[in-house]
DNA sequence: CTTTCTGCTTACCGACTGGTAAGCGAGTGT
DNA sequence: ACACTCGCTTACCAGTCGGTAAGCAGAAAG
């Protein structure tokens, strides 16, 4: 009576893909693609070799499918992000609080692409237009609109701009671990401290000066830039 | 009887090993320290894989002289640059126009010093705190004190801000042969553009407004950015 | 001449790489 | 009972990796 065969119906322990993807993604982060060996990758899922290799037919494959996986990942989050971003009243604020707290959420994946933009140019110049062209495009193209009605400066070169801070939030937050030995402060508050810096450079380098004085106190407006504002020790 | 052995008395084809250093250079940043073998670097150069291991006991002996080599480089270059920098009268976009022709001028070492960021975390803290750090503290302490004149913004938090301009710059000059998927314009026409944004995002996060109203047609100031303010196509 | 040193070359090496072939136990369908 | 597929495992492979050992041509020193 069941003539259904949906789609994995009786699957007891399927989950060594995903595991398989996960791990894969931090080794090729950490390693790079061909610093990181099927074995390392099959040694921390805790299968074989070859158990990996019955699920992605070689190492180009799995290669495939962690790169699939991020910008998978990323066009489910993005949208809804971006959406939520443009309903708040200060729409540029949110969408980069919203993509820093993105990558800064897992930077492996911001390291795999960084990685993959080292190691294989075109490719990505083929991810890059089918995948966040058209995101940058949309931003560039509402930000230009900005410019001309004068809400966002007159010097900026939309396109370039977004290339520009959605490399620098990528790197950004790709390297924190790294970063901090150049600030002074306390090592812990390092990272929000960078994070806080790339957050105002995007900022101040899209809109006009909104105080004419030298010195604003005052957070200016958003609740966000409070926090922004503060920094720690004498 | 021969007590002297002064260094290199006659050294006929002794351009091996500078070539190696050129050649590794090249290979590790284009596909990373573990994707380039010996024998392509070997290759390279012409000679055999063995002749390589006589200049350099190990692969990884020549990964720290390609890095030596690097660091040399800039430590030779840099000081120049910014000496001569600091003589300008606009003092930031004379460093920053240096820094981006001098990574740009080879981009190798931008791409092979963010491979060395992404593959040895630790030892790239080590070679920050070491090269770095040094010319960080200069010039956000420099920023710092007119920060408190009032010619610097006065939320700029200067260490933070140095560091993130030089990722910016580094990775903008490392991913210029990706970045221009996403313009629209004529791609050769693509890295200037990148250029001359990197440079006005650099200018702007770091200098207060220099015209209240919203639309600053004169060039302000200095001469120097009248160049940076042209845009070039319609 | 002989000795000694340099800058290689030829000949190897074991470890490990990604990948193939075949088998096999457990579950499922008929 | 049977065949069949799934999800592996064992066994094996050729090729490449970084690295070692020894020899060897040529120049320099005695």
């Amino acid at each position: 009576m069941v003539a259904q065969r949906p789609a994995r119906p009786p699957r007891p322990t399927d989950d060594v893909r995903p595991r398989a993807l996960a791990a894969a993604t931090r080794l090729f982060a950490a390693r790079g693609f061909e610093g990181a060996s099927l074995q390392d990758v099959a040694g921390e899922v805790g299968v074989t070799k070859q158990a990996l290799l019955y699920h992605f037919a070689s190492k180009e494959e799995l290669r495939r499918a962690v790169l699939g996986a991020m910008v998978t990942h990323w066009n489910e989050a993005l949208p809804r992000v971006l959406l939520a971003a443009s309903a708040a009243d200060d729409r540029f604020d949110a969408v980069v609080g919203e993509l820093l707290r993105f990558f800064a959420s897992d930077p492996d994946r911001a390291r795999l692409l960084v990685r993959h933009l080292l190691d294989r140019p075109a490719e990505s110049r083929e991810l890059i237009a089918s995948h966040v062209k058209g995101y940058v495009a949309a931003i560039s193209s509402y930000i230009a609109r900005g410019r001309e009605r004068g809400t966002h400066r007159a010097d900026v070169d939309p396109e370039a701009y977004v290339a520009a801070v959605l490399q620098l939030l990528v790197v950004g937050v790709a390297s924190l671990p790294v970063l901090d030995v150049v600030l002074d402060g306390p090592r812990a508050k390092a990272a929000p401290r960078v994070i806080a810096e790339l957050r105002r450079i995007a900022r101040v380098a899209l809109f006009p000066a909104e105080a004419p004085a030298p010195a604003p106190r005052r957070p200016t407006r958003t609740r966000s830039t409070a926090r922004t504002a503060r920094r720690g020790d004498p």
